[in-house]
DNA sequence: ACCTGAACACCGTTCAAGT
DNA sequence: ACCTGAACACCGTTCAAGT
C-alpha cells in the first residue's frame, strides 16, 4: 500500500530517535520507507515543513504523557499553580530528553504550531488560576518557556558532561523553583 | 599576503552577519577569502571548529562592550549584584541580537570555549559577592544563563513577529527581573 | 608554510514521465 | 494518487601535488 503522510512522519520520528537530527536526511528517510527522496515531497512540500510537524508531534507528546511528578501525584484539579507550572515544565524537559536531539528539534521551528500555541496556553491558564491578569499571566508562561528550553538545550547538547540523571533532574527542579519563586514576589504579589 | 587563522575567523564573522549561519558554508567563505574550500582546513580542522571559535569570539563581546545600561550607568565596582547581573544577562541578550543567528551559534558549541567560561564566571562571582555560597552561585548563575539563551533565542528565531525592539526591550527586563527576584528569594535568604 | 585541483560521498529539491 | 529516474546546484572533507 502506498505512503501516507503519517507513515513519513513516524519515519522521521524513529530515524531520529536512533541516528539524531544530523542524520535525518530526506534521503536516508526515503530508503528507510523503501521510497526514493522525491517522493517526500507528495507528502510535505520542504524537509522544514516535516520538521516542523515533527516538532509540534514532540510538543504533543508533552500535554499527553503522565505526569512526571510520578504516579502519586495529585490529579491536576487539585493542583495548586506551582504544581501546575512545576508539572508542565517536568514534562517539557522529560519530553525533550526523551527523543535525540528534541529540545534542538523543538526550539527551531518556524512559526508555532498547534500543540506549542496549547502547552503555552496551558502556562497561562495555570497562572490566571493563580489571580494573575492577562499580562502578567503571558510574561510568567514566557518567562518559565525560555528557561526549561535553555535549559534543556544546554543539558541534551553537552550530553550532560556525564553528570547522573537524578542529580540533572535535582538541579533543574531546584532552578525551576527559583522561577517560580520570583513569579509568585513579582507576578502574583503586586 | 598569506591568509592567517584571524583572517579566515574575520572572514565567518562577517559573512555571518550579512548572510546568516545557513549560508556560512566553507565554500562560500573559501570564496570570499579568495581561496579554495580546502585551504580552510590547514587554519581550522573542521567547520565545527570554526564554527567553535566565531561563537567564542561572540561570547566575548559579551564582556568587553559598554554596559547596556547606558552610558551613564554606574561603573561595575559600584553596582549592586541585582544590577550586576541585570548588566551581565542584558549585554549577552544584546551580543547575541547584533550578530545574525548570534543566538543559535552561541548556543550551539560543544565544549565551553574560555570566553563562555569567563562569562559564566562573571555571574558567579556577582552572585558570591551577594552572600552565596559557591553552590548557590552556580545554580543563580545557571538560571540566568538557561533563561536569557532560551530567550533570545526565540526571539531571535522568530524574528520577534515584527514587535517593535524597545518593546522587546522592556519584556525582557520584566522577565529578567522575575528571574532575579526568584535568586533573591530562593538563594540568598535561606 | 600555505594553497590548488580534483576527487569522494554526500545534501535538498524539482519535475517529466511512469503506473 | 503516488512514485521513479534523473538531473541541478549545492555541501564538508581529504590529500597528493604544487609553490
Amino acid at each position: 500500500m502506498p505512503l501516507r503522510q503519517a507513515d513519513v512522519l513516524q519515519g522521521a520520528m524513529e530515524l531520529l530517535d536512533e541516528d539524531g537530527l544530523d542524520e535525518l536526511t530526506t534521503r536516508r528517510l526515503a530508503q528507510r520507507l523503501g521510497v526514493r527522496a522525491g517522493a517526500l515531497y507528495w507528502h510535505y512540500p520542504s524537509k522544514a515543513a516535516l520538521l516542523d510537524a515533527l516538532a509540534d508531534r514532540i510538543i504533543g507528546e508533552m500535554l499527553t504523557q503522565p505526569p512526571a511528578s510520578g504516579p502519586g501525584a495529585a490529579p491536576v484539579a487539585e493542583q495548586d499553580w506551582p504544581d501546575r507550572l512545576r508539572d508542565l515544565a517536568t514534562r517539557a524537559r522529560a519530553t525533550m530528553l526523551a527523543h535525540r536531539d528534541g529540545a534542538r528539534l523543538v526550539v527551531s521551528f518556524t512559526a508555532p504550531p498547534p500543540n506549542a500555541l496549547a502547552y503555552f496556553g496551558s502556562l497561562v491558564d495555570a497562572l490566571r488560576s493563580a489571580g494573575a491578569d492577562d499580562s502578567a499571566a503571558h510574561l510568567g508562561a514566557d518567562v518559565i518557556t525560555s528557561f526549561v528550553n535553555g535549559y534543556t538545550l544546554e543539558e541534551q547538547a553537552r550530553q550532560a558532561a556525564l553528570i547522573p540523571l537524578d542529580q540533572r533532574d535535582a538541579t533543574f527542579r531546584l532552578e525551576l523553583d527559583i522561577v517560580i519563586a520570583g513569579i509568585r514576589a513579582r507576578l502574583l504579589r503586586d
